[in-house]
DNA sequence: GAATGCATCCAAAACGCTTTGGACGACAGC
DNA sequence: GCTGTCGTCCAAAGCGTTTTGGATGCATTC
């Protein structure tokens, strides 16, 4: 059942139709009426593909995904994915999923901006003055960056959460538990968030007048053997830490992991502060939750990201949407007191 | 640039110029060499969305994600349609990703078969009897399901792992090292792997005149806490386990973690076997990896179902494709021979 | 009573592609 | 020389919407 046999059927024309369908003031109330009706009895359903070539607007989302044939797939994608697909399906708008090559990424967003598919991108995980954010104002694209590119002059809309000051909190409470030998097991800091978490950490570090041990940071793809062998490395050597902030909790269960392992009791011998992205794999909300942790859902983030990025698109001209998120400071079981030297 | 403009500019019909972009045979060499040339030059991408409007053909797969608001988000999810994904680049298909209200899943695929957006779909996570395979056969929506459903009559296409076989092969692994006391802590048994998960186990232990021990069967959504809280609730009863079948890498964790906090050695005093996806985050390619395992890389059966899929699509009416892969028994640190008695 | 405004509807053009059904020569077969 | 065939090209008709630019009738205004 289409437009044209919806309206032979009411005996009205397809514009009429249409426009009754679509809530424009020129159609009177009884054949509003009259019509929608008629498309429910009949579970019409304008063809959305006609719908997009007559307006132009393609009411899709689009998500690019760079991969390479053996790189990691990051486990945080599907959450952030759940969390905007459920704003995109209460608005009506569709998701585009590409897996695109690295090196052809901006090639890819050229040819998307200018195929029409897509009303807007969601850009993820930002690097250093990332050439994805210049590239995409210059196509006209809409965009949302979720987290912000670092060394980034010009203005962009973002949602970001706080890395800096959450893992600069963290360290402060691991400080104040009287822990000096502080390990960081970071995501690659060539990403902004990891980056950002370092500069926390160091500037609570510095603020006590204490060394930033270089031997002590790692960072590396979030993979639960990272953390492991990182841990397990740093924990082998004499003068080694009392208390580890890693960037997540796949990493924090590898560094759990390699303490039990060498006899450390987590909580006790060993701190671990972990960032918590609150992913339904690991939930932990128990009463004392494992992990001592400062949170910030990335279901949510996907959320208000594709929230933000739609009302942008509806109502362009303002200035670039911008949301920083405070992350919050959990306490778990496994930070605890520094052990006493000895 | 669109198709007119670029005929005009090679004083060509609009006609020419899409047969020789297409590949059709009535179009010289000459004058194809000449157009390909031409749209290189002025870098012409037709649109998808006329083309699919023209066609009738959308060059687009669609995966559709029930998701209730408190739903766990699958982490598998992401490495499968990280392979998927690839192939659809490769072969120039677009993913329409959409995320549903459960209750309204069966009507979505209805509105999506009506209206033409997709040439096929892929379906995720099959239950006894599902009746979405029947829905999207009535609906003549091609697809290939992702898992096998039990109890369903009719002939499907799907790819699926051995999971009967391969924990099977896991339990008789546990007995062979002298363990009669086995714990299983399943996926929810609604879904079809876990189900055919438990056969084998049952079978396995059937076939040694082994008692199936209720109390030592947990099923539920596949988290880390899961994990944890079944393997301590068993572990602090009299005549507890001395070993574990576990259905995913992430409730290994959890049960290790139990284990170890109550002074069990992990493939000394408790044996572990788990199925593992190879999921990129846990990737556990050690020369001895730490958990011996079934494995079966979700990433390439996400990219195999898409082929399949996509083959179909494309030269329909043969029988339905149907995939089964062995998964492979990999012997890491996490078993050991059963403790004695004591 | 003519002019104006308003509410309601419609015909037809667009959107950018694919595809049907020829047109037009060139060339071979008889 | 006439008919067929083949290779190459094109005009025009879709595909199912939205949107432009009226048309029509009726009430209101002076």
């Amino acid at each position: 059942m289409n437009l044209k046999e919806l309206a032979r059927h009411l005996n009205l024309s397809p514009t009429t139709v249409s426009r009754a369908l679509n809530g424009y003031p020129e159609v009177s109330e009884a054949t509003r009426r009259r019509v929608s009706e008629a498309a429910a009895k009949f579970q019409y359903r304008p063809s959305a593909t006609a719908a997009r070539l007559a307006t132009g607007k393609s009411r899709t989302i689009g998500h690019l995904t760079p991969l390479g044939a053996h790189d990691m797939i990051n486990p945080h994608f599907s959450d952030f994915l759940a969390g905007a697909g459920e704003v995109y399906a209460a608005r009506d708008y569709d998701v585009l999923f590409t897996v695109v090559r690295p090196e052809e990424e901006a090639e890819h967003y050229r040819t998307l901006a200018r195929s029409g598919r897509v009303d807007g991108v969601i850009l993820h995980a930002p690097v250093a003055a990332d050439p994805r954010i210049p590239l995409l104002a210059e196509l006209r694209l809409p965009f949302i960056c979720h987290g912000r590119s670092h060394d980034m002059p010009v203005d962009y809309a973002w949602l970001d959460v706080n890395n800096r000051r959450s893992f600069k909190r963290a360290t402060e409470f691991l400080l104040d538990l009287g822990h000096t030998r502080l390990a960081l097991i970071n995501g690659l800091e060539t990403m902004s968030f990891a980056h950002r978490r370092r500069l926390g950490f160091e500037e609570a570090l510095g603020e006590r007048s204490l060394r930033v041990d270089p031997d002590l940071i790692r960072s590396a793809d979030m993979t639960e053997p990272f953390g492991y062998h990182a841990a397990r490395d740093m924990l082998g050597r004499p003068d080694s830490p009392t208390a580890f902030l890693t960037s997540s909790s796949i990493i924090a269960i590898g560094v759990a992991r390699a303490a039990q392992e060498q006899g450390y009791g987590v909580g006790r011998d060993v701190s671990i502060v972990t960032h918590d992205d609150c992913l339904s794999a690991f939930v932990d909300r128990d009463d004392v939750p494992v992990f001592t942790a400062v949170r910030s859902s990335i279901r949510e983030a996907g959320k208000r990201a594709a929230e933000m990025l739609l009302d942008t698109i509806e109502e362009p001209g303002g200035p670039p949407a911008q949301e920083l998120w405070e992350a919050e400071l959990v306490i778990g079981r496994s930070t605890g007191p520094a052990p006493r030297a000895g």
